[in-house]
DNA sequence: TAATATTGTTATGCATAATAACATAAATCA
DNA sequence: TGATTTATGTTATTATGCATAACAATATTA
């Protein structure tokens, strides 16, 4: 079993993006799949009881998604019945997302999930190395053009 | 304006990866488009080159995408004369992947715009900041479970 | 008021990724 | 040796993520 040479892809950092990543991700998928939620209902749904009242053009913005492909997902949390769509009086154009009761409880229950496996994944990681990793992907975030 | 509120997110080391992964991805896709190659097309025609006789299997494994998944991407190569599939004699289920001399001369060019393209796209972050990222990222790699 | 912009939506397509099932061939084992 | 199991590449299918065009309803601006 010779051992491939990925020396060349080695050299750049979004290879190692985007396989450390996928390592997470799978965690993840596995850790919401018990609640039926994917990472992108997952994350909607924790924006939305964090910010109670936004709107779809909003959070599509801070998901960093295109606004058609939110649709979906807000309609499948409507659907679940863990937010509400409102219409807003002075925009009667856009919705103001609001949980439902469900929606915070679900809410409350992936959360020490997620931190949980998430915590175990990378216990073997030093806390502030963690940190500074962060702050370099912060600085990677803002790099963005546009 | 009302600034939006992601700070539980924030303490998910996956939602900073994922965010600045995305910052990472688009420049890639970008930087490849005139060359018409997607990001795995990529990935496999670098591996193919610097593992010249790899077959797909081993191939997939080290992509970390299914076997069923690679076809398509070998038949692309394939049929724009990048790579040739050879029957291996000493195992005739098998192809032994190899470069053309077009698959050598896409891969000396890219190699130098993607290269340029990230160094620019992280120029104002420190290199031993990066270094020091990557270690981390290395070792949620191989936190990997299976 | 007329032109322009925004919000949510439908439809569509491409890219990434996972699974089942299969033919061919190799390896194992009994 | 022959029978069983395993490995390789493939087809088909599905789910997911992500981007664009086009549109109706509404709001904003000129």
């Amino acid at each position: 079993m010779t051992k491939i040479n990925d020396e060349t892809l080695r050299t750049f950092v979004g290879y190692h993006l985007k396989r450390s990543f996928n390592v997470i991700q799978s965690d993840l998928i596995e850790t919401l799949r018990p609640f039926d939620l994917r990472m992108l209902t997952y994350s909607a749904l924790v924006l939305i009881v964090d910010n109670p009242g936004l709107n779809q053009s909003r959070l599509s913005q801070i998901m960093d998604i295109e606004r058609p492909n939110l649709v979906v997902i807000i309609d499948e949390l409507e659907e679940r019945e863990l937010i509400t769509r409102e219409r807003v009086p002075t925009d009667r154009r856009s919705y103001a997302l609001h949980p439902t009761e469900a929606g915070r409880a679900l809410y409350r229950e992936t959360l020490d999930a997620v931190t949980q496996h998430e915590a175990q994944l990378l216990s073997g990681i030093a806390p502030e190395q963690l940190e500074q990793m962060i702050a370099t992907l912060k600085l990677i975030e803002s790099a963005k053009k546009g």
